[in-house]
DNA sequence: AGCTAGTACTCAG
DNA sequence: GTACTAGCT
């Protein structure tokens, strides 16, 4: 999904890292992300439909790594994506067809390097990519978990249920889905940012610290801030959004004080309490897979009245 | 200072 | 999905 600027606002949470710091631990693992990434190293042979099982290599070589430094890899794959996110799917896909055509266009005139370009822009993970991945995992007995939608929201769940203690992945969300230890940019050997959500020290004092919200405040930010399913206020992004609750405590009283204000109020969309209530009920009550129960199960559970 | 929108990019020797 | 930045308020 993604809050727009949220890694560089929290980056005095994270440090350069290593995988060998969470030795002994269970880490939960985009899969689609390293699909993609990995795609794009044979990126010529996709595109030119030629079998190949590169990608395939490259993520079990992640997993091993894993492996090798004690920690113990769950790998989530993405299930269907949301019903809400038909246009920005359909724009990339566009993207994705005209660069491919470029690239047969460049490569018919003789312009090798310049056709891979356009072909790497035009890759995208299919489902037959996802399942030779799945297989392999299950014939190396590695834990597979096909998300019924969205995967952040099925990785923040499995941490929170105390099934890992981490996640990987590239993706802001796991912050707001209140992920309290987050490796980012992890490569082949190991090395990565690694986010921790604990206060920040006494040289910290101008940036944003996450630790001193809580759950649902850390929600109600990104909300404010502007996420798939709420446009922000004109003029409201990640650091506005963060001021606003910090000076308020929850996002209904943040909005009680932007209609208020003088030169915010016009603003302010007709509707945009409850267009935000939506918002905050779709980004909790996601659907997820729960393993032990073996059902589809609301991320944190819809509340009885 | 912070928000917006546009461009460029994710492999690996 | 990301990072970076010029230009605007």
């Amino acid at each position: 999904m993604g809050i727009k600027g949220l890694r560089q606002a929290v980056a005095a949470h994270m440090r350069e890292g290593h995988v060998k710091e969470i030795a002994g631990k269970t880490v939960v693992c985009d899969g689609h992300a390293w699909l993609h990434k990995a795609a794009f190293g044979c990126a010529f042979d996709i595109a030119m439909g030629k079998p190949t099982d590169k990608y395939i290599e490259y993520c079990m070589h992640l997993v091993n790594m894993l492996k090798f430094y004690g920690v113990t890899p769950i790998i989530v794959l993405d299930g269907r994506s949301l019903p809400g996110k038909a246009r920005v799917n359909s724009e990339r896909n566009a993207r994705r067809e005209s660069q491919r055509a470029l690239g047969m266009e460049l490569l018919r005139r003789g312009d090798r390097s310049g056709a891979l370009k356009c072909l790497q822009q035009s890759i995208h993970v299919t489902a037959e990519m996802a399942h030779a991945f799945h297989a392999r995992l299950q014939s190396e007995k590695v834990t597979c978990i096909v998300s019924p939608y969205e995967a952040d929201a099925q990785m923040s769940y499995m941490v929170r249920k105390g099934m890992a203690q981490a996640v990987i992945s590239e993706d802001s969300d796991m912050v707001p889905f209140g992920v309290d230890m987050i490796l980012y940019k992890m490569d082949t050997s190991g090395s990565c940012c690694i986010f921790e959500n604990k206060p920040l020290g006494e040289g910290n004092k101008k940036s944003m610290d996450v630790s001193k919200l809580s759950g649902d405040a850390r929600i109600h930010m990104c909300i404010l801030a502007g996420c798939d399913y709420l446009q922000s206020i004109p003029g409201i992004g990640i650091q506005k959004a963060y001021g606003l609750i910090r000076e308020h405590g929850d996002g209904k009283k943040a909005i009680e004080a932007l209609r208020k204000h003088p030169k915010m109020k016009e603003k302010v969309p007709d509707g945009y309490e409850d267009a935000f209530e939506r918002a905050e009920k779709l980004f909790k009550h996601q659907w997820v897979y729960d393993m032990e129960e073996r059902k589809l199960v609301n991320m944190t559970q819809v509340p009885e009245d």
